[in-house]
DNA sequence: CCAAAAGTGTTCTGCGTACACCCATGG
DNA sequence: CCATGGGTGTACGCAGAACACTTTTGG
């Protein structure tokens, strides 16, 4: 019987490459949030045929890079982004994904505090911000991985504090609180989050107010990692709202 | 500024495949149970340098396959599994990571009724199932992708009822319970576990006993699909245990 | 003093958890 | 009748969910 299975030695190693190279990108969903609702930075696409169409960040893979430093490379050179949250989302591998040639990609999503961050743009001039709800009918298969990344994301912001990725250092309980029901789409009701909060330690009293408001000012507030690197070590932290 | 994006177009499509083509892989870590531990199906290794240590199944992706293409194939050709349950792990890509060349492989894991499985071994005589406190000093980074895919087992069996997979259709609760403690490394209580079931309508009785023991039978049940599928449906399911 | 948003407590219900004894069968 | 595992119910505490009014500030 035919053995399907390749062993990868020097002798064929060069056929091997011929047959079986292919490309492999990563793609990078960027989100946002502005205090209104959850955005994802996209850009023009230039490739035939989806010019004009929107497309989120992403490039081959280098031979000689990780995906984590292809992936890093991509958030800072086109986008001026480092240090930010990310996490693996999902392989896409249809074989037409990539009108040109077949095109392997990793989906990623990263998380970007939007106040802090002005749109970096030396290698193009069409960064841009959309609504999730915008993002339809993109180019290649991006739809699919921005409705994947999203998915991923309201997953994990019910059971880890990612959230605070996307506010700024210093902000209100309410705005906390906005962030969840727009990114998970419900509401939720103050007293409840503000109570488990509180009795998870999640956050601290920063002893300010806004100063901004034409009514009642809120407290100030940060992320407490601290208390959640402690939470995470004993036991099991839950965050499921 | 050196804009870094490569863009794939027909011009130079050569040129970025004869740069940016690299190899890239499946790997399949598959699950068994055998009512007493969790095991993991491994092939020796014949690639040097890792001879006689454990590989686990993998394949590289052909050009004119998807990835779930490729791990079925795999699956199938290798371990004549088919249609059983599978799930993407991650993306492993250390430069290091193939010593003959750059590999980059996606992880899979596959849960397998082992009982229903006898190995079928066409293309080699050493398919073999191992504790996975054995799966150490395996060839390639397969350690690393065994763990990190027991992990996702893990994590995924608390909130999803994955676990009948590695049982045979009809099996009693002890036996499901143990499972669960085998695959956890915890110890659960058995009214508790068995209210649990029952509230959720997660099994059905099947009105038979075992006809094998020395001992009181016990009562023999099969995995409710349908109730579990509806649920699903109507609101959130929840399984923690 | 009015508008606007901030902030705060209680009750009820359901679920997780801890826990121990009798039952049915085969040998 | 004995050994072995099978099977069952209760009490407690905590956490989620529902729910409405008073407070503070700016204008």
């Amino acid at each position: 019987m035919y053995d399907p299975h390749i062993e990868i030695v020097e002798s064929n190693l060069k056929e091997i490459k011929k047959t079986f190279g292919c490309l492999v990108s990563v793609d990078c969903v960027i989100f946002g949030y502005d205090h209104s609702s959850l955005k994802v930075l996209v850009i023009n696409c230039n490739q035939e045929p989806f010019v004009g169409k929107y497309s989120v960040l992403g490039d081959l893979v280098h031979t000689h890079e990780t995906m984590d430093e292809a992936i890093k490379r991509v958030l800072s050179q086109r986008a001026g982004l480092e240090d930010i949250y990310m996490e693996e989302v999902k392989v896409f591998s249809s074989l037409d994904r990539h009108p040109m040639d077949r095109v392997i990609t990793i989906a990623y999503y990263s998380l970007v505090k939007i106040d802090e961050y002005k749109l970096v743009d030396a290698q193009n001039k069409d960064l841009k911000w959309i609504e999730i709800s915008e993002a339809k009918d993109m180019a290649f298969d991006h739809e699919a991985i921005v409705k994947a990344s999203h998915k991923r994301l309201q997953d994990r912001i019910k059971e880890k504090p990612v959230g605070f990725n996307l506010l700024p250092e210093k902000f209100t309980l309410n705005q906390l609180q906005l962030l969840y029901e727009n990114i998970l789409g419900i509401t939720l009701d103050k007293r409840n989050f503000r109570r488990k909060l509180n009795n998870n330690n999640l956050v601290i009293d920063l002893g300010e107010v806004q100063d901004d408001v034409s009514h009642r000012p809120a407290k100030l507030y940060k992320f407490d990692f601290d208390s959640y690197q402690k939470m995470k070590k004993r036991g099991q932290f839950s965050f499921i709202i």
